[in-house]
DNA sequence: CTCGATACTTTCCAACATGGAAAGTGACGG
DNA sequence: CCGTCACTTTCCATGTTGGAAAGTATCGAG
């Protein structure tokens, strides 16, 4: 209703989209096979939320053949790093940071 | 299973319970009517979120009749503060704190 | 050109979580 | 007895999840 409503973000919340935002966060980029291993869900989990946090804007998503096999990394949007801090301020100031 | 298994607390987690814990983790009680007002929702939805968190035993629900009133006044059981507490720092590993 | 492997995607589906509305409950005060 | 207050519970329609399994695209091998 307040300044929950604007910076508490559903699509950031879920745990495992928490995960993900949060390993992405801290590096440039990471492999969909390495956060996969890291959140520890299956492949189709994984998949789909991170549909999620691409139809947000949230993540980028590319395909890069190296060593002619298909790798896809991801790394968070401008706004998906905004979206980020955000809720991580909006959950510090609910726990009482 | 991992460290975020252990810590991570979905009874917690949920956005109107998150409210609810950080409001009573800061006081020794809270009335029901004001928690309701902080956390922004309608009665039965915070009695419904008041009894998972209760039953889940992290929450201590109080009735007195005060003014010739029933006051329900909502406090954090040690278990709910331990619960609380690691939850939020979960979140904080999660979210590079 | 077909086959199998790799690396995800999508679909199917059954279970569970939510919120709003409305009916229900218990304790007064009139 | 009745109405009010302060929640509780029930009803219900919707939204979210995860696991399993089928589907897709791109090689390298045969």
């Amino acid at each position: 209703m307040t300044a929950v409503q604007r910076r508490f973000d559903p699509v950031v919340h879920a745990p495992p989209r928490l995960q993900v935002c949060g390993l992405l966060a801290v590096v440039d980029n990471m492999d969909f096979a390495t956060v996969r291993e890291q959140v520890g869900v299956s492949d189709s989990v994984l998949s789909k939320h991170v549909k999620q946090l691409e139809e947000a804007g949230y993540v980028n998503v590319r395909k890069a053949t190296i060593a002619s096999r298909v790798r896809t990394s991801l790394s968070l949007t401008a706004a998906g790093r905004a979206a980020f801090e955000a809720h991580v301020a909006e959950l510090r100031r609910i726990t009482g940071g």
